[in-house]
DNA sequence: ACCTGAACACCGTTCAAGT
DNA sequence: ACCTGAACACCGTTCAAGT
């Protein structure tokens, strides 16, 4: 067996590259939100010279591109063993609790323009599992995208309706009338109460029933 | 007549006010992105001191805010004349519609941890629509909750999918590899394809259907 | 091949001064 | 009440220099 040229034995304990840069990164985002991801606060945070990353990430946007892919990374990918119902739903509960996990940088999922190899990979085993069920690649694929929107349009205004999760039903009103301006009707505030004051896992439970539900009668 | 003290004839054509700095904004991320919105670079574009602005918006985040609420004064609010079902088809269509007119903007829809007042007002409007036909207010959220995340994630998923819109397959397939690794495997390249190579408003449209008349029928 | 630090252009915001 | 501009702390990135 032949020493691999690639992976010297010279490395030094926290040696700088792609991965540990982006887990970095991600922590950030997780503990101070995405605003404080900054290339200087994240080579302060790994102990190294702000320019150092640049010599493993191509700047600031392929930085935010590579959180990305780390979260899709995080999406469990569908075990081809179970039926294709379960596949979609184990794919969709994923994607909402992926939000939850990191709420901070959850906008990155579907907001930076692409759609990278990650996603392609879950998309493709769940194209994969639905192919094999007998459905037409069309059939499949727009049965995936009903599901990606659901899923990851629910996390969002989930994360939009109510920023830090409230215990108490009183700790949510004087949350919600906080982000209001002062002189917002009682109404509004009532609708506000009425899009968060649920349980939001048995919602979007329900919700993905009738969609896989009626897509199945559809078939 | 009494002079009104408050709106004094000697405004000078293009002042300042927060709706026209909002104005300006927007246009500017509609059209050269999201990150070329900069105080700075704002107060140019309205032809004033840089520090002007702050005495309309209480700085970016505020601006941001700001933003999302011009947003969702864009969405038409449904016509309470109308059955329920075509005021909740209105309103998501009018919602991912919106992604269209501002694809550099849209993210700060449900990106900003927040539902402003006039997402509230449609929300609420919606509300009543639903309890007017006799459902539960518990009911009613649920179904809103449930077209604004399809609505929006489909939107969202779109902008992902093909950032720009491209007339022929192959421009597509050109883009599509442009944004993947070069050493991108071949069936990967075939799954992107599949995301975006279809009618997008037929799609949206007939899993709105199966939203709503699915729906209907649990009721 | 990777790391460093000085330098540059630009950013958001405070504050004291104007009108 | 609104506008101005200097100033400050911070930002992303280039580049020449090190190892």
């Amino acid at each position: 067996m032949i020493v691999n040229a690639e992976a010297p034995a010279r490395r030094r304990r926290g040696e700088l590259s792609r991965p540990r840069i982006l887990e970095a990164a991600l922590r950030l985002v997780d503990q101070d939100g995405l605003e404080a991801l900054t290339m200087r606060r994240l080579a302060d945070e790994l102990k190294v010279d702000p320019m150092s990353t640049y010599n493993h990430v191509d700047g600031k946007e392929a930085l935010l591109d590579g959180l990305a892919e780390l979260l899709w990374n995080e999406i469990e990918e569908p075990d081809p063993q179970e039926p294709w119902q379960g596949q979609l739903r184990a794919f969709a509960v994923s994607m909402r609790a992926l939000a939850h996990a990191h709420p901070n940088a959850y906008g990155l999922l579907l907001g930076r323009g692409i759609l990278p190899a990650p996603a392609l990979e879950r998309i493709g085993a769940a194209l994969g599992a639905l192919e094999q069920a007998g459905l037409s690649r069309e059939r499949a694929a727009q049965l995936i995208r009903m599901l990606i929107a659901y899923a990851a349009g629910y996390a969002m205004l989930e994360l939009s309706s109510a920023p830090a999760p409230c215990a108490t039903p009183l700790e949510l009103i004087v949350s919600l009338t906080r982000t209001l301006p002062k002189d917002a009707p009682a109404h509004l505030v009532e609708v506000a109460q009425s899009m968060v004051d649920c349980d939001m896992d048995l919602q979007f439970n329900l919700g993905l029933d009738l969609i896989l539900s009626g897509l199945q009668a559809s078939l």
